[in-house]
RNA sequence: GUGGGCGUAGUGUAGUGGUUAACACGUCAGGUUGUGGCCCUGAAGAUCGAGGGUUCGAGUCCCUCCGUCCACCCCA
């Protein structure tokens, strides 16, 4: 709190609260269970990696490398670069142990941290954890459309509704740069109509303006050249073919629609082709819940085989965010068997004999805190979200029994005799 | 990096120049002899984000910094 004396956590970073992680781990079950349903298998990669892998894998350009890194020399004078993104790790970790040569596409998934400079806002963290699935080694749509009902699965089985997905197409290496001249041109016309902002984005990257908020930059964004139109043959056979998946899947998910958006870019230089965005129907500007797409170059700009790629990257923070908006998903935590409630030492010291007892047969049990009285321990009893509470007492001990009482289904106290069995059988008849 | 709003106990708030900064929730203790939830009582807990200034006097006004939130930029 104080500004001298008490640490608080950096800026734009979280704690993750016991009371919040019923929640993020559920998020996270959701998000594992839903990538293995599709066959993907865990790959974790270090939080941090060669600066260069980004530099050269995002993109020098782009802003995440520009200003958003958090690069450091090492002792040794290594730049080293907490990751900003999880696509260029998981691209390095194929080439760098030959990935190649398991069956293709190699399907993998992580849940992990991501690191960016960014300045903090609603969803947006400088520590961020994202959910990413990345299906390496097939030039195919159908896997195109496999990443995207990935997205969709996961959404559907956190209970968010309203959910829009747009797609876009912005064509190969080769085709993109006559069509980003083409559009720099256009815009060009109107420059002196442009605002400040879009006005300089014209020569830096003019894919930018397509998407931006301006009003009048978004009028003239309606009637540019739109890059479906410059697609190569294979890129617009890849595209429409991908969209007949998409429409395929209508069956499956009677609420998925897709919306083509020719507006949708993508802020890293690797993706091609395919790239999509899932975002809610709300208010606010740090909505985007997936971001992703088809990266053909980036095995290749990194140095390995030409191999094709494709996937997302969806952050937690957002999807939880989402999830209370919206309070598609209840979870609650499950509740503690049993709390010891001890009075006098003898029976503090039996408590905890018997406490392990009850943990080797499987039940979760807790301690009251020792040296209180009776009516505090059951207070805290009451307050840890027990189905039981255990008293032992000294009057117990010298009766050989433990009172057993219920303390949320009802019914009455039971004096059962002292014994981790017997006390296990009278809580739970059925273990 | 740019712009705007806001900073009072753990949390949420009241207090808009004048005595020991208030309330709720939470925490702790108690309310007959060893038994929770409801209720009641009491206690602890805030140098009012920090530093400077104006004033006889500042949580209240001014400046600077820091933090935070929101928006831009960008992105998940």
């Amino acid at each position: 709190m104080a500004e001298q004396g008490n640490f608080r956590a950096p800026r734009g970073v979280a704690d993750i609260l016991p009371g919040d992680q019923t929640l993020w781990n559920a998020v996270r079950a959701t998000a594992v269970q839903t990538a293995r349903q599709f066959g993907y298998q865990q790959i974790d990669t270090p939080i941090f990696e060669h600066t260069g892998l980004f530099r050269r894998g995002v993109g020098d350009e782009t802003d995440i490398v520009q200003k958003e890194m958090y690069s450091f020399d090492d002792l040794g004078g290594e730049s080293l670069t907490l990751r900003p993104e999880g696509t260029a790790p998981v691209c390095r970790a194929y080439i760098e142990h030959g990935m190649h040569n398991l069956p293709q596409p190699v399907r993998v998934y992580y849940v992990a941290p991501m690191f960016r400079y960014d300045r903090p806002q609603a969803g947006r963290y400088r520590q961020h954890h994202q959910f990413g699935c990345e299906a390496i080694g097939d030039p195919s749509p159908v896997i195109d459309a496999e990443i995207i009902e990935i997205g969709l699965r996961y959404i559907t089985a956190l209970g968010l509704s309203d959910v829009s997905v747009r797609i876009n197409s912005i064509g190969d290496a080769g085709s993109r740069g006559g069509y980003a001249d083409e559009l720099r041109n256009y815009f060009d016309r109107y420059s002196s109509d442009l605002p400040k902002v879009d006005r300089d984005r014209l020569e830096r990257a003019p894919l930018r303006l397509l998407d931006s908020k301006e009003p009048v930059t978004q009028k003239l964004s309606a009637d540019a050249p739109k890059s479906l139109d410059y697609l190569s043959d294979e890129a617009r056979a890849h595209w429409e073919s991908l969209l007949a998946l998409l429409d395929g899947l209508k069956t499956a998910y009677p609420n998925f629609s897709y919306r083509i958006d020719h507006t949708l870019v993508r802020g890293l230089d690797y993706y091609n082709r395919t790239v999509f965005e899932f975002e809610p129907a709300n208010e606010g500007s740090q909505t985007s819940l997936f971001g992703g797409g088809r990266y053909d170059p980036l095995i290749g700009i990194l140095g390995g085989d030409q191999t094709p790629g494709v996937g997302f990257g969806s952050g937690i923070e957002r999807i939880i965010l989402e999830i209370q908006r919206q309070k598609s998903l209840k979870v609650a935590d499950p509740p503690v068997n049993a709390v010891m409630v001890h009075v006098g030492e003898d029976a503090t010291h039996r408590a905890s004999a018997l406490a392990a007892e009850l943990r080797n047969l499987g039940l979760s049990v807790t301690m009251a805190p020792a040296g209180k009285s009776m009516r505090a321990q059951m207070r805290y009893a009451n307050r840890s979200n027990a189905n039981y509470a255990v008293i032992v007492g000294n009057r117990e001990i010298e009766q050989g029994i433990a009172a057993v009482k219920p303390l949320q289904f009802g019914g009455d106290q039971l004096s059962v005799s002292l014994d981790a069995d017997t006390i296990a059988k009278s809580l739970y008849p059925d273990l």
